[in-house]
DNA sequence: CGTGAGATTGAACTTCATCAAGCCCTGTGG
DNA sequence: CCACAGGGCTTGATGAAGTTCAATCTCACG
């Protein structure tokens, strides 16, 4: 197994894996820009961790329109109990990318009664419900030149390196369009519009400068941050007692 | 202390009250319409459980606007640890109401190895975030007919007793349109539309009946269904071994 | 140098918000 | 008992915002 996949977990999830055979609990996947995983429905306890590119958590329905709940880069923690029965959801590549699939099924019985990997899921489903719950207020009540420019000074925070090198967006406009509830039209025009009042300069389509944050920043009812990481509390390395900086 | 509070809460997380003292732990409170509780910030570990009324869960921007994340009636358990740094969040009543209010913060280090208390909060707060990713869904992708069509459906849904018999609204057109990302004007004037289409009908303008479900159900790309209840699980009453259904 | 996917732009249209007026119902005080 | 006040609901007129459809542009790739 790839010594990155690890190096990407900051959850050390897989030190949960039974001892036994390291067979199949443990794959590392590869897929291509388009490429879906599915949640699984029942009886399994599956997590997916990015290790390499960017992903997204999405639901759609029968008539073909889409929405994405999350997107996912390396080290993020996708819990496959996430699926709901009402509309199918799954994961998708939004580039080519590396995903470690953590199948502990089998050692289910053992882990329920585990406090540490219970401490580790509940505060890996909680950061994703505070998210969650960002994102549908920016979907129920920011206008579309608002949504964009979250978007735009979210995915600037998440980009590892220096504040105001290029970030690159690994995806197209329809895929943002389907995360920020408009469509590609729509998300095309808004940036043009950013563009030309030089609050975002762009490389290239899929790379652009923010050369001021806080201008952004000023331009919103609420303050910019990369979603599910809470930046009052340290991120603790190596997971297990995840709840410390909350039930204290 | 109120039985009813406990009939109340199917989850029973009283039990993980200090043995000791029963004091400040555990207080009853009653809202009057629009009187709000605070999410608790850091360093506490609270949850309240709604005994009687409606309450929802709701963020607000410092220009006015706010966005309902939740609606909650009797039995259903926020968890206080909810509150996201960026924009304030609380508990508002959105009619007169009871709140069992639960404070576990002296037992946090005693809870933060109980495998029994850590699978039922993690069960809670994985049910929050299943309810969290619909709506995020319904605000993304619906329009304004379907969005009230869906919750027309679940508040049916939602209430107790027989199918078919009138539902109660139990909040204002502007509370509807705050949870649905609309306005006070267009929840009214879906609602009279839906009224010619006799897919609903009013009793009151607080009370409706909905004589054929699957007719609502067949205007929409999704099922309706009960948001935080998954109908393919038992609900296990008394809580603890909550992930049972789903670690198997 | 052609091809095709993605991005941009324009024009027409639909949906929803805003502003304003009027209605219904309840509670209150003369 | 009636008049009135006020909150919530409804309805209309208008405009802004976002979508749809279609045409064009850009650029990487064969």
């Amino acid at each position: 197994m790839d010594a990155d996949a690890c190096i990407a977990c900051s959850r050390r999830l897989c030190e949960y894996l039974p001892d036994d055979p390291p067979g199949q609990a443990r794959t590392l996947v590869t897929l291509a820009r388009g490429e879906r995983l599915d949640t699984c429905r029942e009886g399994c306890l599956k997590f997916w961790i990015v290790v390499r590119g960017w992903a997204a958590v999405s639901t759609g329905f029968p008539d073909g329109r889409r929405q994405i709940t999350g997107l996912e880069t390396a080290g993020d923690v996708i819990c496959g109990l996430v699926a709901s029965p009402a509309a199918p959801s799954w994961l998708e590549a939004l580039e080519d990318c590396t995903i470690c699939q953590l199948d502990l099924s089998r050692s289910a019985a053992r882990l329920r009664d585990d406090p540490r990997f219970l401490a580790e899921v509940f505060h890996l489903t909680h950061q994703r419900l505070v998210g969650a719950s960002q994102h549908l207020t920016t979907l129920g009540r920011l206008d579309s030149t608002e949504r964009v420019i979250l978007f735009l000074g979210q995915m600037a925070l998440r980009r590892p390196g220096p504040a105001g090198a290029p970030v690159r967006l690994p995806m197209s406009r329809e895929d943002i369009a389907d995360y920020l509830g408009l469509n590609a039209e729509t998300v095309s025009r808004v940036l043009t519009r950013l563009k030309k009042s030089k609050l975002v300069r762009f490389l290239a389509p899929t790379e652009y400068v923010v050369p001021d944050m806080a201008a952004l920043a000023r331009r919103l009812p609420v303050p910019i941050e990369a979603p599910g990481h809470d930046p009052s509390l340290p991120r603790v390395a190596g997971g297990g007692l995840a709840m410390e900086g909350r039930i204290a």
